[in-house]
RNA sequence: GGGCGGUUAGCUCAGCUGGUUAGAGCGCCUGCCUUACAAGCAGGAGGUCGCAGGUUCGAGUCCUGCACUGCCCA
């Protein structure tokens, strides 16, 4: 960084640099070597491997920035850290994007089979689905770049084999026909998180069906009318009376001719509606379940589009909502629709496309969640339970714990097989001769009963989820035993969105629990089993970041147009600015409403750093020229590893002594909110402390002594420099989590393009020394300041001329008169005053005087006061002060008060109240002294 | 229907285990181009903490009810 600095800071010519270079030096990349016998604490991170389709939308950028910023503060801390960034195959929307692709061309991929399909898929993937991995690049993200993965490598893949493999040896997954949720336009099945439920303004309809051998009819109402095509009864509850008398009798399916028997079950609510419900077992998981029950025959009368089949009668080949209003149509003209009503229903849609779910039986694979395995231990649910209610797995916010329980505590089987082309297939071979269903890791060649070669593998693949689930242990190398996963597993944090707090933070939880604990665990593990499930956790920590919504508090759709791209943000303010807007913003639990306004005071903020960096260049270069200070000479007091506070700091004057203190409480507090993932608070007070405190007025006071004239003053300027550039770099690795890029900028250049190591990324984190926490120099400073800003503030209610010299007299201690007499130079400065004048009476009731509990002030200067002005504000302050010493006296009486409050509340109580008597008493002095003027 | 939140300044939000005068950013008002920064500096105004009870020496903070509002699950 050249020391000519440009006056405004333009992130635009420095971030792309240090993204660059930060991937080149492979900054980021931890060695795992077996002769690292290293005893660092290890710190690890799986980034929630963005889909391969995706582009970088502001929850990521959220997300990315929390996770940016605990990695960047562990590394500075000294851990062991290592982010393990990876994309996601997506196994629907990677399809859905390339046979969009397709069809635009005229394609589609049955005509081109399976095979040409997925080795487009790949084309694809080598095309597009880098993006957002430069767009991670892009904003810094201090992954480990050598460590990248896609769920489709091999060895990924391999580690899906094998769980799937050890799961159904261990009696876990199965092969079953049941009713799942189908969608009929990714023509897959789906689990039933997929299935999204809106609520939605549908209708009722009432039909009629003729019981057999009467003239009756009985009355049933059904949301999908196009349904009744595949009744095969109606169920009336066994103790509704209503319809005692046609126990056992059977009714005519109106349109299909079909007589089906009326069945007493529990499914038929009497409150609800006529209380007679028609069954459709192939089309409702309800009536699948009630048909089972009956042993009631399943005639599904759809196909996998959703289009009526020949079980349809004349319906077949229309699509299911055309068959619908048919239906309805012909029922009328029949005489069988009794009326319509107006229903709100909770309608279910598929996840990826929003096509409403069809439910269908189907053959499909599942996990049994419940069950035990073969070889004894938890099910795989109340592993996942245990661990979080021992507290192995913590959340923060930590009412995430309860809905998480609540979810696992009702979790079902969970249906994994995908129709789908584009995943991992699954393991599984049938062989045509013989039958046989063979499950291996590897691709058998021959069928181990009947020694056919005919093998068919299964068409199907694994639900994503099902891979990613695996991630925490298969991106370390998972089922072998890898050095990596004895380092980092389990992963200390994971940071993600409430939204897959089920479809992938639970199941990396079983997955976890299970595959990572005996006998699974390829490395060493506790003896003893509650230490093994312990450890076998995925990660320790789940952090659960906050939802970001546009400026009027609205969710960002793509169809409200309402979508903040991050990438057009960081181009108008810069990812600094962003990130920190985010980390400023991010309270744990709470909703992100986010607005430019803000993003904009933050590059306001990168643009202080950047003009306080060029303050002090301009002033080192002056002082190189003078042959006085030198960069070199910060160099040889830079800090080390490990150091505490600012050791050897100067502390000759009150505004060292209070910028060290105060720079070691901050560095302390910074720690400690993020110790509890609190971003806006740490964010919060770096930049107080940045700009609040060194830049208004460390530098302010030291400013005249970096400008020296006499010899003297030569040495004095050499500690002041010293002084400053030490605080100022110890500021930028305090704010370099959180803006990595102007810090780098600057660190450098601090160190005159000779820093100690490679990034600020890799230089210490800020630790405090609680030796340098001074707080009677706080105090004292506290008090210099409230000086200046009392007379700043008459000067400014007296609409003093702003360039005059005037003078002040001020009546205070000994302690004080001393501490601003030292510090004479300062107040004349930043107040503009040519004469401090200490006086021995109080100043409370003469004019253009200030009152605090330790001084007066007063302003010489002639103008009359604003009377009315001033009157205002005294009765104000007045009343104040008259309510909180009538409010303190009453509780200074109380005996309950006193022997129960805690002492350090007493006294602070007592001292403010003697305080306010005091500024009582002058105020009331003034306003005295204001009457008849 | 079950569960979890939210309601604090004009706006957007902090306020951790109850404790002295409830904070920030933006916006607003006044004055300043003071050679680091007008993306700035200095000063200022602005809140009966949704409502009603209760616990407590003490409640924005804990409890109960109510109102409004958001989300998740079925």
């Amino acid at each position: 960084m050249p020391h000519d600095l440009p006056k405004a800071y333009d992130p635009g010519a420095i971030e792309s640099r240090w993204a660059e270079y930060w991937v080149e030096q492979q900054l980021f990349t931890v060695e795992n070597s077996t002769h690292d016998a290293s005893s660092q604490q290890a710190f690890t991170l799986l980034l929630p491997p963005p889909n391969v389709t995706g582009r970088l939308h502001m929850g990521h950028m959220l997300n990315h920035t929390q996770m940016d910023i605990m990695v960047r503060w562990h590394r500075m801390r000294g851990f062991r850290t290592l982010w393990l960034p990876g994309t996601d195959h997506a196994g629907i929307a990677t399809q859905l994007m390339v046979e969009r692709q397709l069809a635009a061309e005229g394609k589609n991929r049955r005509d081109m089979g399976r095979e040409a399909f997925l080795a487009r898929v790949w084309e694809w993937r080598k095309q597009y689905g880098g993006a957002i991995i430069d767009q991670m690049k892009r904003i810094g993200d201090s992954v480990d770049w050598g460590r990248e993965y896609f769920t489709m490598d091999e060895h990924l893949s391999r580690a899906v084999r094998e769980a799937f493999v050890r799961l159904y040896e261990e009696g876990l997954v199965y092969r079953g026909t049941y009713i799942v949720n189908w969608c009929p336009r990714c023509v897959t099945a789906i689990s039933d998180l997929e299935v999204v439920h809106e609520e939605t303004q549908g209708k009722l309809w009432e039909i009629r069906y003729p019981v057999v051998g009467s003239d009756e009819f009985i009355i049933v109402a059904t949301t999908r009318p196009e349904t009744m095509l595949g009744d095969t009864a109606v169920a009336v509850n066994p103790k509704d009376e209503r319809y005692r008398h046609l126990h056992g009798k059977s009714v005519r399916l109106p349109l299909m001719n079909r007589e089906i028997p009326i069945i007493l079950d529990e499914l038929a609510n009497p409150e609800f509606g006529t209380g007679a419900v028609k069954v459709t077992p192939a089309h409702d998981p309800n009536d699948y379940e009630a048909g089972l029950r009956h042993k009631l025959p399943q005639i599904a009368v759809m196909n996998e589009l959703g289009r009526m089949n020949d079980q349809a009668g004349s319906y077949a080949g229309l699509d299911r909502f055309e068959a619908r209003e048919k239906i309805v149509q012909d029922l009328e003209e029949q005489g069988y629709l009794v009326g319509i009503k107006d229903h709100v229903l909770a309608i279910g849609k598929c996840d990826r496309c929003k096509t409403i779910v069809e439910p269908r039986i189907s053959e499909q694979w599942f996990v049994a969640v419940n069950k035990q395995p073969r070889l004894g231990g938890l099910s795989m649910a109340q592993a996942a339970i245990e661990v979080v209610k021992n507290g192995s797995i913590r959340f923060t916010p930590d009412n995430y714990k309860a809905i998480y329980l609540q979810w696992m505590e009702n979790i079902h089987d969970w249906c994994i097989s995908r129709q789908l082309w584009w995943g991992h297939r699954i393991p599984v071979w049938y062989c045509r001769p013989c039958g046989e269903m063979i499950v291996a890791k590897e691709t058998p060649s021959k069928c181990p009963k009947c020694g056919n070669a005919e093998l068919q593998q299964d068409v199907d693949v694994l639900d994503t989820w099902f891979s990613s689930g695996l991630l925490p242990f298969s991106a370390m190398g998972w089922p072998e035993s890898a050095p990596d996963l004895q380092s980092f597993y389990p992963t200390s944090l994971l940071i993600t969105g409430f939204d897959i707090l089920f479809f992938w933070v639970a199941r990396m939880i079983m997955m976890g629990c299970h595959f990572m604990n005996a006998p699974h665990r390829p490395t060493s593990a506790p003896a003893d089993a509650e230490g093994q499930l312990r450890e076998s956790v995925p990660f320790r920590d789940v952090y659960i970041h906050s939802l970001v919504r546009d400026a009027e508090r609205q969710k960002m759709s793509k169809t409200k147009g309402n979508v903040v791209d991050p990438i057009q943000v960081i181009e108008k303010f810069g990812t600094d600015a962003t990130r920190f807007t985010l980390a400023a913003m991010a309270a744990p639990g709470t909703d992100i409403a986010f607005s430019e306004t803000r993003t904009e005071s933050y590059r306001a903020f990168a643009n202080k750093i950047w003009n306080a960096a060029r303050f002090l260049f301009m002033n080192v270069d002056r002082s190189e020229e003078e042959k006085n200070w030198s960069l070199a000479e910060f160099r040889k007091v830079a800090p080390k590893p490990g150091d505490a506070g600012l050791p050897g700091f100067s502390t000759a004057t009150l505004e060292d002594r209070w910028i060290l203190s105060r720079f070691n409480r901050v560095a302390q507090e910074a720690n400690e909110a993020l110790e509890q993932y609190r971003f806006h608070e740490a964010a919060h007070v770096v930049y107080h402390f940045f700009w609040g405190e060194f830049c208004d007025w460390y530098i302010e006071l030291v400013k005249p002594r970096l400008a020296p004239i006499t010899s003297g003053e030569r040495i004095q300027a050499r500690i002041a420099f010293e002084n400053v550039v030490r605080v100022f770099e110890a500021s930028l690795r305090l704010l370099s989590p959180f803006m990595p890029f102007i810090t780098e900028e600057i660190w450098h250049a601090v160190y005159d393009g000779v820093p100690p190591c490679k990034s600020i990324a890799l230089a210490s984190y800020p630790k405090p020394d609680p030796q340098q926490i001074l707080s009677s120099d706080e105090t004292d400073m506290a008090m210099l300041q409230e000086l200046i800003v009392s007379v700043r503030n008459i000067r400014a209610e007296l609409k003093a001329e702003p360039k005059a010299k005037l003078d002040i007299e001020v009546f205070c201690d000994e302690h004080l008169r001393d501490v601003f007499d030292r510090n004479h130079s300062a107040v004349q400065r930043l107040a503009n005053v040519e004469r401090i004048v200490f006086v021995n009476e109080s100043l409370a009731k003469v004019a253009n005087a200030r009152s605090s509990a330790r001084f007066d002030v007063r302003l010489v200067y002639e103008q009359k006061i604003d009377v009315a002005a001033e009157r205002e504000r005294l009765t104000k302050d007045v009343e104040r002060l008259t309510k909180e010493i009538a409010k303190a006296e009453a509780q200074l009486k109380n005996e309950s008060f006193l022997a129960k409050a805690p002492a350090n509340v007493v006294d602070g109580l007592r001292k403010k109240h003697d305080e306010n008597v005091l500024l009582l008493e002058k105020a009331q002095a003034a306003l005295s002294e204001l009457e008849g003027k």
